[in-house]
DNA sequence: CGCATATGATAAGCAGGCTTACGGTTGGGA
DNA sequence: TCCCAACCGTAAGCCTGCTTATCATATGCG
């Protein structure tokens, strides 16, 4: 008898993203902030100078999601946006001192994260999930009606 | 030296289960419905006659969320909520017979998203997958503030 | 060059999660 | 008995995602 194994996986990984998802939260709300807005400003602290457009783009977000993020973080002066010299329609996205000093601060807390969470989980189960979460991302990505298209990665 | 793999993974999860929650709800709304409104009619299909309280704590809602929920369906003729004779404050929730042919259309298509997305993994990576998401969860759990806790199934 | 189209950002409004606060009901202890 | 704490459901209001539509600006084709 073959248990239903394979739905059993997508129901624990959703289950266990949002497990996840709250207790990222509430760490990043103990230092003033959300999940969505640290993730910003990571990017941001990776790269700055992006347009709106393009940080939706790596994101994976709407244009109109990041914006009103945008709008949040730049009334706690965690970012700015400056015009863009070359198109009046765009603006450029950087980090405020604040806002770096904010996500500089941040940074450690992933990893602490993720060795409270699998702190106690060999490497060999770690590459195998990360396996498997690779291939299920691939067949879902082909499946999904595009929206945000990744653009690069894959190939039609 | 030793790749930052944990961070990775966690990433990687969260990253994943929003593209299949993303694949869900592309499913969902081909019937008509989400993958919220969905879980509820799952859950309420296997168990009728729950009250809301004990529906949001099987499913880690909070009640609010889920009485806004409920009235969505209810207003779709999907659910009703009836008195419940022994509890003034309450309500008995139940499936009307519209919800319960949606809900019966939509599970085989759990059992086929699964396959989909899982179809060319083996069993023993799946197996090996369930039990490392099972330690994060753990883990989490001790974790993370009460919120809506499960009550039911760890052990302080 | 000039106009059609594409692109950057935003507005309006929906869905679904949350916190906080509240009114009505129950039920247990003094 | 009666009274107050706990509990059921909900309202108001926040955050973060979405779709659809609009405005201003760039850009490329004829």
């Amino acid at each position: 008898m073959k248990r239903p194994l394979r739905r059993e996986l997508v129901f624990q990984l959703v289950e266990t993203s949002r497990l996840l998802r709250t207790y990222v939260e509430q760490r990043a709300r103990q230092h003033g902030t959300t999940r969505a807005q640290w993730g910003v400003m990571s990017r941001l602290r990776r790269q700055e100078g992006l347009n709106q457009a393009a940080l939706a783009e790596q994101m994976d977000l709407q244009p109109i999601s990041l914006a009103r993020l945008l709008d949040r973080l730049q009334n706690q002066s965690l970012i700015e946006r400056r015009e863009d010299p070359a198109d009046r329609r765009a603006y450029r996205l950087y980090l405020t001192p604040e806002g770096r000093a904010l996500v500089d601060d941040l940074d450690p807390v992933r990893t602490e994260i993720a060795h409270e969470v699998l702190g106690d989980v060999d490497e060999a189960s770690i590459l195998s999930a990360l396996e498997t979460l690779s291939a299920i991302r691939e067949q879902t990505r082909t499946r999904t009606e595009d929206r945000a298209p990744a653009s690069a990665g894959h190939a039609a």
